[in-house]
RNA sequence: GCCGAGAUGGCGAAAUUGGCAACCGCAACUGAUUCAAAAUCAGUCGUCCGCAAGGACUUGAGGGUUCGACUCCCUCUCUCGGCACCA
C-alpha cells in the first residue's frame, strides 16, 4: 500500500482546483441561494503566522460546509496594503513601500494558497491599488458633501516615532498602538469624520445583529452613552455663562465651585487680571503634559483659580471658577459643577485647595424647575470621539482635497478621481507634521479647477482603516469602474453573512465599517445598514510557553515547517481541534501528531477496504446518522474541536468493521471540509470519481434512525448511579419503576426501606429517593 | 475604580433546556512487533482504600435551592481581556 504523503498531494490538488476555478463564486446560480462568507483579510506584513491559519483555516471549513449543503458561497479574500506597519518596515529596510508591500503580497498569496483554503481570488481586493483607493476617495468626498467630513484645529493624538497623528482608537494606554511611543498632544488642523453624529444609530444597530455579547459590550462602553442635564451658570459682572453637563442634576445644591478645562474657551475671557499670571502658566505646562503624564497624575489633583465666581441656579449662591485638567475638553461641555459630597474627584481637589464640601439633601424635582427657568435641558453625552483619518504619512490614500487661494477648500471633483499617489524620493515622516507628500512640488501644487488659479493639494492621506471600513462591499464588484459596487451585485451579495475575525478590531474596524456603512446607507448608496449579519471571532494562537508568539521570545511556531512535516490537512484539522474556536490557545508542538495519526488511520483504511466492500449493516448506519447529526450541527456552530472529536469518535468505531462503500463515501465526505486535500485524493484516486468531492452534496442523516428503539436507563438512589437497565423506549413510568425495583443491584439499597419519591425523567433516568 | 470573560485529571479539553463528570486527543505506563529504534497495533490511565469485586471522594473556596448542580442563586479568591479623572 502506498504511504500517505500530504505534501505531494496537497500541492496536486491546490493545482487542479485552481485551474478548475472550483472556488469562483458566480453572482447567480439557479436554484442555489447566495452566502457571502467573509474572513478578514490580512494586512501584508510579510509573513503568514499561526495567528492567520487559525484565522483562515477553521473559517474555510465553515465555507466549504455551507457549499457542499448547497449554498452558492463567495469567500474572497484580498489585502489591507496601506498603512503605518508596511510604511515603517519599508523604510527600515530602505524601500520603496510599494515594492515592499506588494513583494509581501506575492509570497503571502503562496503562503495562504498551502493552507488549502477556498477563496475566490477572481475577486482579490488590494487597498493600496489606485482602483481601489479611487473609491475611498469617493466615499471621502461623499462624507465631505453631508457634512461629516469636517477639518479642524484640534487637539490630536502625536505619535513622536511615527511622526503622525493618530486616531483615539489607535491609543493604547497612553502609547501609540503600533510602535509603544508615548504620544503627545500637538494642536494640528485635521480631517475628521464625524462619527459623533452616529453615536446613537451605532448604539441603537448593536440589537438586531448576530454578534458575540461581549463584542457589543466593548463597543457599547466604547460609545459609552450617558444620560443627563446641560445646566446652565450665570457668571458674576459677565454677560458669558457656563453650560455644564452632568447625570446628577439632582446633586446641585451640593455644588460649591465649578471647574473648566484648561482648553475651555471661556479661561481666557473670564480669567481676572491678578490671577492671568498663575492661570497662564497652567495652561502652558498641561500643554506639555504628554496623555501618560496626564494618567499617571490622576491620584494628585492640579489645578488654579481664575478670580471669577458663578452662581448656583439652585442655590443662588456665589461660587468659585477654577481651572483642572482633570476636567477633559472633549467630554460633556468640558466644564463641571463641582458637588464635592457626592462625587470622589471633586472630593480629592476641594480638600487640596480647601473649597467647601456640602452635605445636602437630593432633589429630584430640581432639574424640572430648572428646565422651566430655562436653564437646564435634558441631553445624552457620548464617551465616543470623532474620528481623526488625517495621516502625515506616505503610504495612503490621498485626502481628494484641493485649497485654492481664492475658492477657498475645494474637493476634487469625482472625474478627476483618483488622486494617484505620487511616487517619492523620501519616503520618511518628516516630523513637521507636514506629510512628506508636501515635498512632491509638481504633485502638490495644482490648477484649482474653479477658478484656474493657483491651488494645493491637500497632502495628508487616509488612516489605512478608512480603506478597510468599507472592503467588503468591493468584494461583491471589484472591477466596477463606474461604481464603488453595483446596486445588482449588492443585491445579490450583501450584507455580509458571516464575518470571521479577532476581537480586538472590536473599536476599531468593526465599529468604522458599520459607521460608514450607516452613512452610505443614510444617504442612498445602500440598502441595508448594518454591514455584518453574523460575526464570530477566532481566539489568539500563543506561543508553547504561554506568551504571544514573538521573535524577541523565540516561541514563534512557523506553520511551513509543521506543514513541511504533517501536512496542511493536518495542520487545518488540528486547529480545529485544539479547542473552543473564540477561546485560542497554546501551540503544543506534541499534540498534532494526533490528528495526523488519525489522517493515516483513514488513508489506510480506505486504501485497504476499496477491494472488499460489503452491503450495509444496519448497526453502522446508526452510528454514523448520529455522528452525521453531530458533526453538522457542530460546525453550524463554529464547534469544530466537538467536530472533529465526533470524526475520530466515528473512526474509531467503523475501523475494524466492514464497510459499504455508500458508508466510505458519507465518511469522507464528512471529513472533506476539514481535510480537504486527503479526501479529494481518496475520493478521486481510490473510489475513482470523475468530480471533485467538493462539489458533492452534505450528507443529511435520517432522523428515523437517530432514535434507537431501546435506551439504556440510569437507575439512581438518593442521586446516586446505581444501575443502567435496557429498556424500549417511551416505557410508561409504573413499568419502568417495576424494572428497575426488580434489579439485584437496586434490591440490595432497596431492601427494607421506604421508598419516599420515585422521579421518573422519560428515556433518561429514574431516581429512587429512600 | 467600572464593564466583561473564565477557573474541570499531568496537559488541550467534553458534558447546549439541571440528569452516568472527565468523551476525543496529547503525554505517561505495560505488552506485541523489531537485532534495535522509529512507526504501527493491543491495553492501562481523576484521587484515595482494595489482590479483586467493590467502595469513598472529586469540576477554584464556602454556603444555598433541588430527588439530583460543572450547569441555577448568594459570598469570596485567583487569572485574563476591555475602559479608565467621562462629571
Amino acid at each position: 500500500m502506498i504511504k500517505y504523503n500530504p505534501q505531494k498531494i496537497e500541492k496536486k490538488w491546490q493545482k487542479e482546483w485552481e485551474k478548475k476555478k472550483l472556488y469562483q463564486a458566480k453572482d447567480k446560480v439557479k436554484g442555489k441561494k447566495n452566502f457571502y462568507h467573509l474572513t478578514m483579510f490580512p494586512y501584508p506584513s510579510g509573513d503568514l503566522h499561526m495567528g492567520h491559519w487559525y484565522n483562515y483555516a477553521p473559517s474555510d471549513v465553515y465555507a466549504r460546509f455551507k457549499r457542499m449543503q448547497g449554498l452558492n458561497v463567495m469567500s474572497p479574500i484580498g489585502f489591507d496594503a496601506f498603512g503605518l506597519p508596511a510604511e515603517n518596515a519599508a523604510i527600515n529596510r530602505n524601500l520603496d513601500p510599494k515594492i515592499w508591500t506588494y513583494s509581501n503580497i506575492k509570497s503571502m498569496k503562496k503562503q495562504l494558497d498551502s493552507i488549502g483554503v477556498s477563496f475566490d481570488w477572481s475577486r482579490e481586493v488590494i487597498t493600496a491599488e489606485p482602483d481601489y483607493y479611487k473609491w475611498t476617495q469617493w466615499i471621502f468626498l461623499k462624507l465631505y458633501e453631508v457634512g461629516l467630513a469636517k477639518k479642524e484645529k484640534v487637539l490630536a493624538n502625536w505619535c513622536p516615532h511615527c511622526k503622525t497623528i493618530l486616531a483615539n482608537e489607535q491609543v493604547q494606554d497612553g502609547r501609540c498602538e503600533r510602535c509603544d511611543t508615548v504620544v503627545e498632544q500637538k494642536l494640528l488642523e485635521q480631517w475628521f469624520f464625524k462619527i459623533t453624529d452616529y453615536a446613537q444609530k451605532l448604539l441603537d444597530g448593536l440589537e438586531k445583529i448576530d454578534w458575540p455579547e461581549t463584542t457589543k459590550i466593548l463597543q457599547r462602553n466604547w460609545i459609552g452613552r450617558s444620560e443627563g442635564a446641560q445646566i446652565e451658570f450665570r457668571i458674576e459682572n459677565s454677560e458669558y455663562r457656563i453650560k455644564v453637563f452632568t447625570t446628577r442634576p439632582d446633586t446641585i445644591f451640593g455644588a460649591t465651585f465649578m471647574v473648566l478645562a484648561p482648553e475651555h474657551e471661556l479661561v481666557k475671557k473670564i480669567t481676572k487680571d491678578a490671577q492671568l499670571g498663575q492661570v497662564n502658566n497652567y495652561l502652558e505646562k498641561t500643554k506639555k503634559k504628554t496623555e501618560l503624564e496626564r494618567i499617571a497624575e490622576v491620584k494628585e489633583k492640579t489645578g488654579v483659580f481664575t478670580g471669577a465666581y458663578a452662581f448656583n441656579p439652585a442655590t443662588k449662591e456665589k461660587i468659585p471658577i477654577w481651572i483642572s485638567d482633570f476636567v477633559l475638553p472633549h467630554y460633556g461641555t468640558g466644564a463641571i459643577m463641582a458637588v464635592p459630597a457626592y462625587d470622589e474627584r471633586d472630593l480629592e481637589f476641594a480638600e487640596k485647595f480647601g473649597l467647601p464640601v456640602r452635605k445636602i439633601d437630593l432633589d429630584d424635582k430640581i432639574l424640572s424647575e430648572l428646565e422651566k427657568r430655562g436653564l437646564a435641558e435634558r441631553k445624552t453625552s457620548y464617551r465616543l470621539h470623532d474620528w481623526i483619518i488625517s495621516r502625515q504619512r506616505y503610504w495612503g490614500a490621498p485626502i481628494p482635497m484641493i485649497y485654492c487661494q481664492k475658492c477657498g477648500i475645494i474637493p476634487v471633483r469625482e472625474k478627476d478621481l483618483p488622486v494617484l499617489l505620487p511616487k517619492i524620493k523620501d519616503y520618511k515622516p518628516s516630523g513637521t507634521g507636514e506629510s512628506p507628500l508636501a515635498e512632491v512640488k509638481d504633485w502638490v501644487n495644482v490648477k484649482c479647477w474653479k477658478c484656474s488659479g493657483p491651488a494645493r493639494r491637500e497632502t495628508d492621506t487616509m488612516d489605512t482603516f478608512v480603506d478597510s471600513a468599507w472592503y467588503f462591499l468591493r468584494y461583491a464588484d471589484p472591477k466596477n469602474k463606474k461604481e464603488f459596487v453595483s446596486k445588482e451585485k449588492l443585491k445579490d451579495w450583501l450584507p455580509v453573512d458571516i464575518y470571521i475575525g479577532g476581537q480586538e478590531h472590536a473599536t476599531k474596524h468593526l465599529l468604522y465599517a458599520r459607521f460608514i456603512t450607516k452613512v452610505l446607507y443614510n444617504y442612498g448608496y445602500l440598502n441595508f445598514n448594518e454591514p455584518f449579519v453574523k460575526m464570530r471571532h477566532q481566539g489568539l494562537i500563543l506561543g508553547p510557553d504561554g506568551n504571544k508568539m514573538s521573535k524577541s521570545r523565540g516561541n514563534v511556531i512557523d506553520p511551513d515547517e509543521i506543514v513541511k512535516k504533517f501536512g496542511s490537512d493536518s495542520v487545518r484539522m488540528y486547529l480545529c481541534f485544539m479547542g473552543p474556536y473564540e477561546n485560542g490557545g497554546l501551540w503544543d508542538p506534541k499534540a498534532i501528531v494526533g490528528v495526523f495519526r488519525f489522517l493515516n488511520r483513514v488513508w489506510n483504511l480506505i486504501n485497504s477496504k476499496f477491494q472488499n466492500f460489503k452491503t450495509q449493516n444496519k448497526e453502522l448506519d446508526k452510528i454514523f446518522n448520529k455522528a452525521m447529526k453531530k458533526i453538522g450541527e457542530d460546525i453550524e456552530n463554529l464547534r469544530f474541536n466537538t467536530a472533529v472529536s465526533e470524526l475520530m469518535k466515528l473512526l474509531n468505531e467503523i475501523e475494524n468493521k466492514e464497510l459499504a462503500k455508500d458508508q466510505i463515501k458519507i465518511f469522507l465526505k464528512l471529513l472533506a471540509p476539514f481535510a480537504p486535500h486527503l479526501t479529494e485524493e481518496l475520493w478521486r484516486e481510490v473510489l475513482k470519481n470523475k468530480k471533485s468531492i467538493h462539489l458533492e452534496k452534505w450528507p443529511e442523516y435520517d432522523s428515523k434512525l437517530i432514535e434507537e428503539e431501546t435506551i439504556y436507563l440510569i437507575v439512581q438512589i438518593n442521586g446516586r448511579t446505581r444501575d443502567i437497565i435496557k429498556v424500549p423506549r417511551d416505557l410508561n413510568e409504573s413499568r419502568v419503576r417495576e424494572l428497575a425495583l426488580s434489579s439485584e443491584k437496586i434490591k440490595k439499597y432497596t431492601a427494607g426501606k421506604e421508598i419516599i419519591k420515585f422521579i421518573y425523567i422519560s428515556n433518561k433516568l429514574a431516581n429512587i429517593v429512600l
